[in-house]
DNA sequence: CTGAAAGCGCTAACAC
DNA sequence: GTGTTAGCGCTTTCAG
């Protein structure tokens, strides 16, 4: 438990340099900073992170607000965050607004306050504008991931072009009747992100020539259960069901596969289904999907909040950026049966 | 972004009363009490994290150390542990090993070292004997959560018990051929859970005069591919096939339940499937299942720490709690067809 | 390249 | 109940 004096004392040197050569900052003959690390290490000595922080005013840790923890999307970017992070010797603490109305208050005006992050990553988060000036007043680095923060750089995938993308891979096959099961009024106020993918739809579904209004529609919650009974209404009549669904996610869309079979209809021969996402259940249920890569998100957003850091820039830029997205063409999708 | 003197100075009080007022500790007139919180409100002041912790030694945070989180069981007892935390005012910062070797050891080299946290939560960990010495040499509150970590106090669910008790609910039903999916030789080095979970199924099954070594048993890696896998093996052969299948988990049994669809199989009335978890997923499959609550073991935990934190305890009471476990009967499970 | 010394912003004795 | 004051363990000018 010996503190930075005794390292000085062992090497033969200043609390100053071993400071230096420890942290990186500063100066030092590489046979000093040798010595000082090896003395460092043989002591088990580390850095005290609130003394650093305390006299440096860096803490080397980053706040991840997230809206839950136990969906895939987010836990794979924290995930790839987290990683990312420790390699850059910085720790992640976690900020889960689950709870809901007071506790996600007390996180905005306590918790982020005290100090304790040098940055801070939001995913797919819907904040309020005092939440999101708040963010912004904390005068640190601020990411978004996956969904669209004013003000705020963000990360995140085109959501128009990749439901395009999901819904032209079902018009070439040939399909000409596409359902889609999207988001309910509750999400579309929250996030961009379901309005965004019908939008997607509905131009591709109009570049072809087909008129999205009169195509069967469903609202499902994101989770599978919701897109298991939203596929149930749209496949159970058997006038009107479409000859393939586009799922606005993987888990609806997995849904819809589950909900086929118990209706009797084989996937793809009766009803092509693809979804949005690359959750990891989709090659095991050989779903066709348009995928993005949640753990490259977070390392990314890491990046760029270290290079924000690195260079002190106070400035926000507003430039977000795009991320990679890929179709996978698996089993659940194939031209309609004449 | 005054600092705590900005605010005595408007109390009209000293720092030491402020500190005193918003911290709780000592004793302040009720009066002056309100008038400290009311400024440090209208000033948006809150305590420096790292000055605080540096003066009192409290860092008012806790890690949480977890193989994974992109899975059920360790995203929920996280964000149970995390609420619970919030509401006592602490942060919760993860340190999540899932990138394995360099990554891992430094989380137990470095990180854990660096005096950010007051006490560790240790989530379904296979440590080494080094990493569990070294976590206790942290001299802190160390709490387990979901695996037995030698010398540390542990919250779980007796694996044995309820394992006996999914297995005897299958030969209450009148099951004689009970099919097994259990841990591989990878996991049962890793957690003893897959093989406490056999135990129970041996016990039980012995215990109905049945030699459970003529079962038939395949292994899976707790995933629904793997309880997949495992299970289109097991059902695979109709001489051999069990008329029960009782899988260590929700997600294998889950796969079971798919597979079964795929041979042609219904379940419950050509198979039963019973699991173990309470996943959020087993309602919609129907899943006979007997429910853990990671949630509620993520908050016990916290109140643990609590606990311990307050009374200054440095004895380690080395008492694990058995926790709560109940069985969910649903309509995979019925007796068999004579 | 290295050392001396002044804080960083709070807390906790210790007085009163 | 409240104020004074000496640190907590580092980092960072400023000299040299």
């Amino acid at each position: 438990m010996g503190g930075i004096d005794e390292v000085a004392r062992l090497a033969g040197v200043s609390t100053a340099t071993v400071s230096r050569a420890l942290s990186g900052n500063g100066a030092v003959s590489p046979a000093t900073r040798m010595r000082v690390v090896d003395v460092a290490h043989s002591l088990g000595y580390v850095v005290s992170s609130n003394a650093s922080s305390l006299a440096s005013g860096r803490t080397k840790n980053v706040g991840a607000v997230v809206p839950f923890l136990n969906r895939w999307f987010f836990s794979s970017v924290i995930e790839g965050a987290e990683r990312a992070l420790l390699r850059a010797g910085y720790d992640l603490t976690l900020y889960n607004l689950a709870g809901g109305g007071d506790e996600r208050r007390s996180v905005f005006e306590h918790f982020l306050l005290r100090k304790r992050v040098d940055a801070v990553i939001a995913i797919s988060l819907e904040l309020t504008e005092d939440e999101v000036s708040r963010l912004l007043a904390l005068g640190k680095p601020v990411v978004g991931v996956g969904g669209p923060l004013a003000g705020v750089p963000t990360l995140m995938i085109d959501d128009v072009r990749v439901a395009r993308l999901a819904t032209e891979h079902l018009l070439a096959l040939g399909h000409t009747r596409i359902g889609h099961i999207g988001g309910n009024e509750a999400s579309d106020l929250d996030f961009h992100m379901p309005a965004s993918r019908r939008t997607g739809y509905d131009e591709a579904m109009r570049a072809a020539g087909l008129a999205p209004e009169s195509m069967p529609f469903h609202a499902g919650d994101f989770t599978i259960q919701g897109g298991y009974r939203a596929a149930a209404q749209l496949l159970g009549e058997q006038s009107s069901r479409p000859t393939a669904v586009f799922a606005a996610s993987d888990e609806m869309a997995i849904g819809t596969i589950l909900a086929a079979r118990d209706l009797g209809l084989s996937v793809p021969h009766d009803v092509s289904v693809i979804g949005i996402d690359g959750h990891e259940l989709a090659e095991f249920f050989g779903l066709t999907t348009v995928e993005q890569f949640p753990e490259q998100q977070g390392e990314r957003a890491v990046e760029l909040l270290m290079q924000r850091l690195a260079t002190d820039a106070v400035e926000q830029p507003s430039t977000s950026e795009s991320l990679p997205f890929s179709l996978a063409v698996r089993a659940s999708t194939a031209p309609p049966v004449g």
